[in-house]
DNA sequence: ATACACCTTGGACCTTACTCCAAGGTCAAG
DNA sequence: CTTGACCTTGGAGTAAGGTCCAAGGTGTAT
């Protein structure tokens, strides 16, 4: 605990590359860290916590752009809490959305592998039936813009 | 039905610009249209329908590569079969997970606003909440490779 | 017949999120 | 005191998926 780290190690721990790091540390997502008399960065827990932390919500489909947007509303007052709270409300149904969306996918595909598994034991062609999959799934019109 | 469209309506009908149709021909993923005396594109139903499959396909997190493929496995023999199989099941298992992590942080996000909801009304800091939350959610440690 | 909104092309440019490279400095091990 | 694995910087390059522009042709309404 309270371990100190270079970049390489950081980066090894958080499973990303150091050049992304650096990347980051521009972009200001990642604030600048300390350095060693000769100039290299050295990193804490909590640089580490915040790496994990980015990766995550990026794995959840947040931007960069938009992750930094969230760690700016840190330590902020009442105006903040209600931005905040609206982000929130329109990412819970952004997700609900999804979530609905996927579902129905996947329904559609276990049953379909299911028949598939029959069908393909005799040589028959199955790519065209996968495209009409997709093609059934989700009855709405314009893609999805998030967070704005 | 069985309507003809110019490049412009078609593109209208499916919430793209005439850029990206021109684009999504270039790279393959539509074919050739036809064309009037002067040299302007004609669409018909079909297309307007692939148009909408794409774009549906990539609401669903393929990409246009992924696309590709899977249009151009239409109307093939049995080796295609087992591949179209192959994606299929890498995509459920995908679509699954992906399905757990969004309603684990729906979840996390729906508890959170109902207790923000009185926090905020006493002008308390929400923003900070907001991170812990993302941080608590997902345990994982690699983001997700699709379908190759 | 002249606006005006449409269409054509090729090619340059944009954003996101990295990723690599060159040229050089640092540091622990043998 | 050299080797090798680290670190530094600036800047270029990449891939995906578009988006825009200039210069010009088309089609129809007034």
């Amino acid at each position: 605990m309270n371990e100190t780290y270079l970049i390489g190690q950081l980066a090894g721990l958080a499973g990303v590359r150091t050049d992304t790091v650096r990347y980051y540390e521009k972009i200001g997502l990642l604030q600048r860290p300390a350095r060693t008399a000769s100039g290299y960065r050295i990193y804490g827990d909590s640089a580490l916590k915040q790496l994990k932390f980015i990766r995550r919500a990026q794995s959840l489909g947040f931007t960069l752009d938009e992750i930094q947007r969230i760690i700016n509303l840190r330590g902020q007052g009442e105006e903040t809490c209600r931005c905040v709270i609206g982000m929130a409300e329109a990412t819970l149904a952004e997700t609900e959305d999804k979530i609905r969306e996927l579902e129905h996918f996947r329904n559609a595909l276990k049953s379909n592998l299911a028949r598939w598994g029959e069908v393909a034991g005799r040589g028959e062609n199955v790519g065209a039936e996968y495209c009409a999959l997709i093609e059934s799934v989700g009855q709405h019109d314009a893609p999805d813009e998030r967070l704005h």
